[in-house]
DNA sequence: TTCATCATCCTGTATAGACAGGTTGGCGAA
DNA sequence: TTCGCCAACCTGTCTATACAGGATGATGAA
């Protein structure tokens, strides 16, 4: 039997909006319909039209100020990092095309940083090693160096990361217990500059993290971002 | 006249969640009350209370199954990633010592950019503006470069930045009540470079933070560190 | 005993209508 | 001309109601 699910209008709306901004069609900054002008042209309640605006302005797409008007925002890249999310979430969040390009796919002998973070120690011969490039509508906005213990995960050689990211079929694997994380500002090596597409002197944002599942290190990823099309955002209310 | 601003119901709903999970009343996986539930006790519409419960959901505090019921979620922060720290007060944990040296305190015309972070409008005819360089045994660690609104602190220009980090004057000035912050890898210019003494490629660490205090920005703050001397860590546990 | 069915509870979505309060611009009075 | 008031428009919030579809457990038939 087909399973063809309805989308919601909500979601249909949001859609619509999303289309007009990559299209160009409505530019950072400019207005877009009111929820009364959406209302009317797409016969829906207000409510509706509503819960569509709110939830583009909560990603950031939108900017709304009360008694004005709703506008475009300025879409930069941005992750939260209060909360785990994956990359691919995160850039269909915001409307746009995620695509994931394997690079490397092996079994490694780790060296001694990749063993002291993954705390495996010299009984562990190998470890899995994956480097992908993430691209958000076709521009490279991370490299994940990822080592994954595989203890953890003994089929992750076989996972297809065009589908699905590390952190997604890690998620299914293994419930996470514990995530630690560094944050840096640094200049990449030669081949991470040229996956990114690094201009001459553009610096990257690197995560470092190491994700603990049943009390063990289970993966240890270097996550490489561009300076100039990423950051990382956050806040706290008392 | 006092102003006192209603809290919405659906803030009131989801904070009342927050309380119960953070006071350990409510674990990680059990039930939360049901929409309905919540509509029983607090008299509010089931609409009300599915907004506060879908973007606690959202959030990542909680998880929901249709037809089952909504349940805290896995992950709850051990330690904000991102907290509000004293540069001053961390350089002192680690055994070291702590130096300021002020550069400028001045009262500007604010920018554009400064304008909107701060959201003071063109009646605000000027903020303060203080860069303030911070050692740690004499090597610079952070050039603070900090816009203050005049209202939440008429005297900032008088205090002794020396003695006490903006942070901490603004403190005792102002209730924190709500920070957002940026963070970038970026190149920043000469002069930045120099006050922080980077080598020639290396990139910096910037902070950017908002605080608001009243209910109205207090402070916009551009944190720039040395990418070879400065980190950010996080973590989370189940 | 086993299996299908159904009532029940839950979330997801959607509507129409309502009031509050912020912003803007125009109109009229001083 | 300038100032203040007000109407119009916009978002923010809230209610009462409705129907759908998933999940679960009890009931009853084979």
């Amino acid at each position: 039997m087909t399973c063809t699910k309805a989308v919601p209008l909500y979601v249909q709306l949001k859609e619509h909006v999303l289309q007009n901004i990559r299209s160009g069609e409505w530019r950072s900054g400019e207005r877009v319909p009111s929820e009364h002008e959406l209302v009317r042209k797409f016969k829906v309640s207000r409510m509706t039209a509503n819960r569509a605006l709110r939830e583009l302005m909560r990603s950031g797409v939108l900017a709304r100020i009360a008694g004005v008007g709703t506008f475009v925002g300025d879409l930069k890249a941005a992750a939260h990092p209060l909360q785990i999310r994956n990359i691919a979430q995160e850039i269909r969040d915001r409307g746009h095309r995620h695509r994931a390009l394997p690079v490397t796919l092996e079994r490694i002998c780790p060296d001694a940083t990749v063993r002291s973070r993954l705390g495996v120690a010299a009984q562990a011969l190998h470890v899995f090693h994956s480097l992908i490039v993430h691209f958000e509508n076709d521009v490279a906005l991370q490299v994940e160096d990822r080592f994954v213990n595989p203890l953890i995960a003994p089929d992750y050689l076989a996972a297809d990361f065009t589908a699905l990211t590390p952190y997604e079929y890690l998620m299914e694997v293994a419930p996470l217990q514990r995530v630690e994380h560094v944050v840096r500002a640094v200049q990449p090596d030669a081949r991470i500059r040229g996956l990114l597409k690094l201009r001459p002197r553009e610096p990257a944002l690197l995560i470092e993290r190491v994700t603990w599942s049943r009390a063990v290190p289970a993966s240890f990823a270097l996550l490489y971002h561009p300076g100039s099309r990423f950051e990382l955002r956050g806040g706290f209310e008392a």
